[in-house]
DNA sequence: AGCCTTTGACCAGCG
DNA sequence: TCGCTGGTCAAAGGC
């Protein structure tokens, strides 16, 4: 079993401490000059990108609050600090292909971007552009399932969704393992992928049927999740778990989900389907049932208004014997999902289609949860990541089955239908995910906002200064081990109760949960 | 018949 | 101890 220091190094290999997202998709894109960023463009809405989803690119300042060059070179400085970080210098302008390979000592193959520059690149300089846009037909999830967002073996070859396979790498014991995306078990489904002679670059292909729900029409319900988080976490009970006699091993044949990215493409296909449905209709239930089942049956154990949220929250389970996975979830008046918080890990494979597809509210759901529960899906003994992060605060029962000690980290990525980033009033990815408790605060700052509240009429400025609270909350979340997908729209309004609104049009809000460490 | 949702009640944790 | 809150149970009814 490794312990933390074995998580601390499969989470140092790969980034700093306190990745800004700036840096992590920086390293994504194999593009590290993070820290050299002066003043961040505005971001941009692109209204004319028929849908594009904008990102803000390696260079975006995402701390542009308090992010002045000194002040990133300050975090840079910390990062170097961090003595089991020692690999990720910020002077090192080798993105995260060039330290895998340079580490591994194989050609990491690149992410080809080329496709996920918009068509018109040479019109809206996208493609010199601090931010990163998604064409319609390329999912969140797609690019997602970065390089650094591995270790999915149910997902489809890829060298994001961690198919493809990592020669055994000298350093991938305890402290060497390339990361926690990468960790032990994955590493089994990924040993192999860089050798493959021809696999020189990877390139994302857009799902055409993506794009619907990428124009961010009126249900803000992707299922681009956090699947990555769910991978990460996956891998990671793997890692601890590696002895369990049940372990399911990536490489077997297991019926399992076919993919990430397939999923992704199914379910947003669903969603759109289920937009129209609830346009047409305005039966929020049918057009919920309307979504096709993920392969997991749900049964709804429950529904409760809870006071923090506007919405009531529906607790759902995992109608498999012996199969421990939960997940609440809020959903507006319309219908929207807007957060969905999953608890635990699929010990059985996917049961295929649901006995009642078609019925039942569960199946909407599930289309979120699909793409989540098929990188829980392999995990084994009902043993769960966030089950063992819990563990740090020991006031919540979920999860209690499992016995890991491990630390929970994360990345919260908050996002709305610009796809911009957008800095709280002081993201500090330095403190942001640290683990103190009383630094709820802080989580607010750290969560990146991709922020376009849909009203158009408030400047980027004055959205920034806003201090939305709702990242504290599912910060507080993430610390507690729970996987927590908010999808709505963040008012960022300070006096505003609600933070979640998707009435007031196409948003998202994405809690990414990746492996950042809580050191308590 | 089996499985589902709904929904009020119950329970446990917390301040 | 009490009230609040969130999570779960279980009966009832629907599909």
């Amino acid at each position: 079993m490794g312990g933390l220091d074995d998580h601390g190094g499969i989470i140092g290999d790969w980034m700093a401490p306190s990745p800004s997202p700036r840096s992590f998709f920086a390293a994504m894109l194999g593009e590290t000059d993070v820290g050299s960023r002066t003043v961040p463009e505005p971001p941009k809405f692109d209204n004319n990108n028929d849908g594009g989803f904008t990102f803000p690119g390696p260079n975006r300042q995402v701390m542009s609050e308090i992010g002045d060059e000194n002040q990133s070179g300050q975090m840079g400085n910390q990062v170097m600090k961090s003595g089991e970080f020692g690999e990720q210098k910020p002077s090192s302008r080798a993105g995260l292909v060039e330290r895998m390979a340079a580490r591994a000592g194989h050609n990491a193959p690149r992410l080809n971007t080329d496709i996920v520059k918009p068509s018109d690149a040479s019109q809206n300089q996208q493609s010199q552009s601090p931010y990163l846009t998604i064409p319609p037909g390329l999912s969140p999830t797609s690019l997602l399932d970065s390089p650094v967002f591995l270790s999915n073996s149910l997902a489809q070859p890829s060298p994001t969704t961690g198919k493809f396979q990592f020669p055994p790498n000298g350093n991938s014991n305890g402290n060497g393992r390339s990361s926690l995306m990468f960790s032990d078990s994955s590493n089994r489904s990924k040993d192999n992928f860089f050798e493959e002679p021809n696999n020189t670059s990877f390139a994302f292909k857009p799902f055409p049927n993506s794009a619907p729900f990428l124009r961010g029409h009126v249900n803000p319900s992707p299922p681009f999740m956090s699947a990555q988080s769910f991978q990460h976490n996956e891998a990671f009970v793997q890692s601890e778990k590696q002895f369990q006699p049940q372990k399911i091993e990536p490489n077997q044949n297991y019926s399992l989900p076919i993919g990430n990215l397939e999923g992704s493409q199914k379910h947003l296909k669903e969603h759109h389907d289920d937009d129209a449905d609830q346009r047409t209709s305005g039966d929020i239930a049918n057009a919920n049932s309307a979504s096709a089942d993920d392969g997991y049956n749900w049964r709804k154990y429950g529904q409760k208004q809870v006071k923090g949220s506007e919405y009531p929250r529906s607790y759902y389970k995992c109608t498999h014997p012996n199969c421990p996975v939960k997940k609440k979830v809020e959903r507006s008046h319309e219908g929207h999902i807007t957060e969905i918080i999953y608890k635990g890990a699929h010990n059985h494979p996917k049961l295929g289609p649901n006995r009642r597809s078609g019925n039942g509210s569960s199946g909407v759901l599930s289309d979120m949860q699909g793409d989540v529960n098929e990188q829980g899906g392999n995990s084994v003994d009902g043993s769960s990541v966030w089950g063992a992060s819990m563990q740090h605060k020991g006031s919540n029962n979920w999860g209690q089955e499992s016995n890991l000690e491990v630390t929970s980290s994360g990345l919260i990525m908050q996002g709305q239908n610009s796809g911009q980033f957008e800095s709280s009033d002081a993201v500090d990815g330095s403190t942001t995910f640290s683990n103190d408790e009383e630094e709820d605060d802080r989580a607010t700052h750290g969560s990146v906002s991709l922020g376009y509240d849909g009203e158009g009429d408030e400047s980027e400025s004055k959205r920034r200064r806003h201090t939305c609270q709702a990242p504290k909350k599912y910060f507080k979340e993430w610390q507690r081990g729970c996987i927590v997908v908010n999808v709505g729209n963040v008012t960022g309004d300070e006096d505003e109760e609600e933070h979640i609104n998707p009435e007031k049009g196409p948003s998202l809000l994405i809690i990414l949960l990746l492996s950042f460490p809580i050191a308590k």
